[in-house]
DNA sequence: TCCGAACTGGGACGACCGTCCCAGTCTCGC
DNA sequence: GCGAGACTGGGACGGTCGTCCCAGTTCGGA
């Protein structure tokens, strides 16, 4: 392997590690597959990380990160009624989620691994914290579109969008049922978007 | 160890792997630290079990068994209206929650671990279909006591009730956030007592 | 009572793990 | 051009892993 400054290596070693747990899950994301993966030597990832911990710790925040922008940047605000736009949302997600399903398989398994290790609870904590903020910027930004506002408070309704997501995605990993996610999405749609009032 | 029948050894076992499990999570469960929870030598594991995959494959179709009894006595039909029974269960799933929250972590690694292994991914959905089968089960229980009937297949509304009970919990876990999941679990009633019309 | 089968504990195997060390190589500023 | 420091590759450490072997012990049936 050529020469490289660390920066850029870190950042190399966390794009591998993703690609590893993304196809073979956490627990097959040793250093030395890890290191194969980015094409480099064992001792390459000691002199860029003071530990594979480390390493995961940085993984965790940067690829919530990463998919937060890759889903913001897929909605738009609709110009039918709030009902519609909210279940065209979810519909956009459904999509995203059946275009790369081990993707969200890993998201969800980073966060069970976060909340096992003690150290690492608070970074599940804030991975969702992302998630809930990504949601309510949506929600706002929708309500602001369509000329509504929310009876609730913005945060709370953005946790139960978070709430519904994951629910949808668990089931449908499980299940490959794209119907079955299609009922559900459509009823947390109808759920959210009663929550709006004219303003 | 004294002396043990087969049959015995492999249930001491499943049963000590479950608390490995819900203690420590799957990663943790190797086959010595199982032995060691049940007091048995190495050797004994392999006598009872062909592999620890062979443990594992059991223990997950057992496990959900357990957990459906346990979830199905719980519950009752109130004598109040539908939207207030459907929101009684939902809080007293979160009691169940709150009270053993590493248990629900561990059901959820449960199935994460056979989704990641293609020869385990159909005893993830087996587990799943229990789940539904039980909310079925409930829904059905419901509706017949308070004199409604569902105007969806009563299978559509039970994987619903599943996918709002993984979302709930998933968000719970994280945020440990009581007032966010009963939020949430009221809106998720709320949905789901909308879809029954009066017989 | 004794024999064969069921069952036990201890130890060993090769493989993989995370981490570390160190001699060498390259690159940059002077 | 050269020295210092940044960076590399290979090999080694102790530890844990799943699995297996085997000499013993214990028990039920004859």
């Amino acid at each position: 392997m050529s020469r490289m400054p660390v920066a850029e290596r870190r950042a190399a070693l966390i794009a591998a590690a993703e690609r590893v747990i993304v196809q073979s899950g956490v627990g097959e994301a040793s250093v030395r597959r890890i290191v194969a993966e980015a094409g480099m030597s064992l001792a390459s990832f000691h002199y860029a990380f003071e530990s594979r911990e480390a390493l995961f710790e940085e993984l965790i925040g940067g690829v919530v990160a990463g998919e937060q922008e890759a889903l913001l940047a897929e909605f738009v605000v609709g110009d039918g009624d709030l009902r519609a736009t909210v279940d065209a949302g979810f519909a956009r997600y459904l999509e995203h989620l059946r275009g790369k399903p081990e993707r969200e398989l890993a998201m969800l398994e980073l966060t069970w691994y976060a909340l096992r290790t003690p150290e690492h609870a608070d970074l599940a904590r804030r991975q969702y914290a992302r998630y809930t903020a990504l949601a309510a910027a949506l929600l706002e930004r929708t309500a602001a579109g369509l000329g509504v506002r929310w009876a609730e408070p913005a945060e709370q309704i953005a946790k139960l969008l978070v709430v519904f997501t994951d629910g949808i995605t668990v089931g449908w990993l499980v299940h490959r049922d794209d119907e079955a996610a299609a009922f559900a999405a459509r009823a947390a749609a109808d759920t959210i978007s009663r929550m709006a009032e004219p303003r």
